[in-house]
RNA sequence: CGCGGGGUGGAGCAGCUUGGUAGCUCGUCGGGCUCAUAACCCGAAGGCCAGAGGUUCAAAUCCUCUCCCCGCAACCA
């Protein structure tokens, strides 16, 4: 028995649970049982990551200390995966003493490696830009953006090397295609590792700074970075490096994550385990982003509903199902309830959830509820056997290889073809003829190739999966059920067994009501503009002196043109009534073109201190609105002189 | 030349590694069946596979160039 060991990302603290998470816990999942039915010492792990300036400040704002703040959302973490039918065997949290030993016990063994040395940070800081410069970013030794001599700031820190370990890791990437997957996320971590070489990586942080971290074991003035620390979680939750159970849990060891944390996942991680002599993980599996659709497409009440909702309203199995339908593996994929819908009503409610209802609705009827005794095949039964077999094991080498989407759509190839059998087969005309042979053999055909389809489907819809088979007659077991013996072998359904005389496994949703997928102008503005979105923030109340404080003025656009050096922004030049017009850099490019901005009327903030962007200097800022439809000028209503006061 | 992904019937996608009838789901139209959750089955319409060159007996698939979208990073005061 092999060992496979999954870990998801440990999930940052700083905010609730979302889609992505859920989307992420479920594929680990998923592939968890999958495993076991193949065969492995299946399990996986999830957890939170708790250290880092971001939690302090977030515990800060939420007023409670860093320790009652972490355990109060980790604790909401923890609560959350069992209502979305995920079973992680362990749940790892950063802030653990367990945890802390296992990462001072890494840290002094890299240390001891003669890795990680001390030395400066950074060097060559430009105000402007709030970073660090190299030498050879520099032009002529000044800041190539503001192209002013940047300061030299030093910060003694920890370095790990990392670029000693370069050559060895894009060897091991090469000869193991597999290593990162799907492969357009190789491909970029090749390009990471080709493009120069790595920088070492600053593993510390000084306590003069942070204090919400690890100490590190050989120097007590500092803590470690929390890259370093949350990695080596994947450790901590089988015991750490040193304990009995490692080696053999390890060297199944896998990762899931998404696309954002590519860099740490497959560059520092790796690396690190280099340095410290351990075997790396088998594989990374890396996904994509869940795209929301914009809110106003929704109902009446138009709000944006929580994806876990949906798993309430709609049940966890149909999610589950949907989220690994929907997405393939690695791309994005938009995330709506009318798709979600479509696909439990398509997939789920007229494709299996049908087959089930006219399949044992028949048995019923013409065998008293019983398993019949099937006779000769036909050619019939042959093909479609044949059929089966294939999905199956596409099925099965696609789930393997996380092509989730595939896979489900291979076995839907079956769940189709068995639902054109009945209609061929026709056993409501066989049951007529009398022809009980025949009768029983399309009965136990269908029935028996059901059971297969209910087993294959149980990573994914583990609760409607053990329903099927309970409709089937059978108890399921994940520690007797082997889909690799399902393929070849045909007939463990026993004949004479009592099945469910009906079913309604997924009932068809109504759709919802049509919104306009485009709504014309007319239609916009006919709308009342009723409350929509999330609700608004609370925001803290300020008294009137401090709204005073702020300088609105009127302008009109004298010229406008795109900045040179960025993307987003519009250079505008704003007449305030003032002896000379401002200069002001807007994030508008996107929506304005800088003929749409001149001559424009338009509100500034005139007394927001200056700041250079991308080289230029913005003096002030023009307010504007977003809308269902990009964003909107905020205009006086009438005629008004630039440098008018707005109040 | 910052990094990367993508452009395939009305919509959403697969196929591209290993060239050779362009496939799936939804939608539309016509028909069939009656076991079933107004479901299921059959058939039809609909694509010059972004564009241009090249390699080849043969290109959606390989090579080169161009155009257009989308992420990420830098700036969204």
């Amino acid at each position: 028995m092999s060992s496979f060991y999954l870990t998801t990302p440990i999930y940052y603290v700083n905010a609730k649970p979302h889609l992505g998470h859920a989307y992420t816990t479920i594929t680990a999942d998923a592939m968890t049982r999958f495993a076991a039915l193949m065969g492995d010492d299946a399990m996986f792990i999830t957890g939170t990551d708790e250290h880092g300036d971001k939690i302090v400040q977030a515990a800060e704002k939420a007023g409670e200390a860093p320790k009652a703040f972490t355990d109060r959302i980790s604790a909401e973490f923890a609560a959350l995966w069992p209502k979305l039918e995920t079973e992680p065997s362990r749940f790892v949290r950063t802030s653990s003493e367990k945890h802390k030993e296992v990462v001072r016990t890494f840290l002094q063994k890299v240390y001891d490696a003669g890795d990680i040395y001390f030395g400066e940070y950074g060097g060559h800081y430009c105000f402007g830009c709030e970073r660090f410069y190299t030498e050879k970013e520099l032009e002529s030794g000044l800041c190539p953006q503001h192209l002013v001599k940047p300061e030299y700031i030093s910060e003694k820190n920890y370095f790990f090397r990392m670029s000693k370990y370069q050559a060895r890791l894009k060897q091991h990437i090469l000869d193991n295609p597999d290593f990162i997957r799907p492969e357009r996320y190789r491909n970029e971590a090749l390009a990471m590792l080709d493009s120069g070489a790595l920088d070492d990586l600053c593993i510390s942080r000084p306590k003069t700074r942070l204090t919400w971290g690890i100490e590190l074991p050989f120097d007590p003035d500092y803590v470690c970075y929390v890259w370093f620390d949350a990695l080596l979680s994947y450790f901590t939750a089988i015991g750490g490096p040193d304990s009995p159970e490692f080696p053999e849990r390890w060297s199944g060891g896998r990762h899931l994550i998404a696309k954002d944390i590519l860099k740490p996942h497959a560059i520092f991680w790796p690396i690190m385990m280099m340095s410290a002599g351990i075997p790396l993980y088998k594989n990374l599996n890396v996904h994509g982003y869940w795209l929301v659709r914009d809110a106003k497409m929704s109902k009446s009440l138009g709000n944006v509903v929580s994806p876990l909702d949906m798993a309430e309203r709609y049940g966890i199995d149909a999610f589950r199902h949907f989220l690994l339908r929907e997405m393939h593996f690695g791309g994005d994929a938009s995330f709506s309830e009318e798709a979600l819908i479509g696909r439990v009503n398509a997939d789920l409610a007229n494709d299996l959830g049908n087959l089930f209802s006219r399949v044992l609705s028949m048995t019923a009827k013409f065998c008293g509820g019983t398993v019949p005794t099937p006779s000769e095949d036909t050619d019939v039964e042959t093909t479609l056997k044949a059929l089966a077999r294939d999905a199956m094991l596409n099925y099965q080498s696609l789930f393997a290889n996380a092509r989730f989407s595939n896979a489900l759509e291979s076995l839907w190839e079956l769940v189709r073809a068995l639902n054109r059998y009945v209609d061929t087969a026709a056993p409501w005309a066989l049951a007529k003829n009398g022809d009980t042979a025949r009768l029983g053999t399309v009965l136990y055909t269908l029935l028996e190739l059901m059971r297969k389809i209910a087993v294959h489907l149980w990573p994914v819809m583990p609760r409607k999966s053990v329903l099927m088979l309970e409709q089937l007659g059978i108890e399921f077991s994940s520690k007797t059920t082997r889909l690799a013996d399902e393929a070849d072998s045909f007939g463990a359904l026993a004949p004479g067994g009592k099945v469910a005389e009906s079913s309604n496994l997924f009932p068809r949703i109504e759709p919802l009501e049509e919104a306009p997928a485009k709504p014309t102008e007319a239609a916009v503005e006919a709308k009342p503009a009723p409350a929509k979105g999330p609700a608004p923030e609370p925001v803290a109340q300020i008294e009137f002196a401090d709204f005073q404080k702020l300088d609105l003025r009127i302008g009109r656009v004298m010229a406008c043109e795109q900045h040179p050096n960025a993307d987003k922004l519009l250079k505008v030049m704003v007449d305030l009534g003032e002896a000379s017009p401002r200069q002001i850099l807007a994030g508008m490019a996107a929506y304005f073109t800088p003929q749409d901005m001149v001559g424009k009327m338009v509100t500034v903030v005139s007394n927001l201190a200056p700041r250079k962007m991308r080289g230029l200097e913005s003096q002030g800022m023009i307010l504007a609105v977003h809308t269902d439809s990009g964003l909107e000028l905020l205009t006086p209503g009438g005629p008004a002189a630039p440098g008018a006061k707005v109040s």
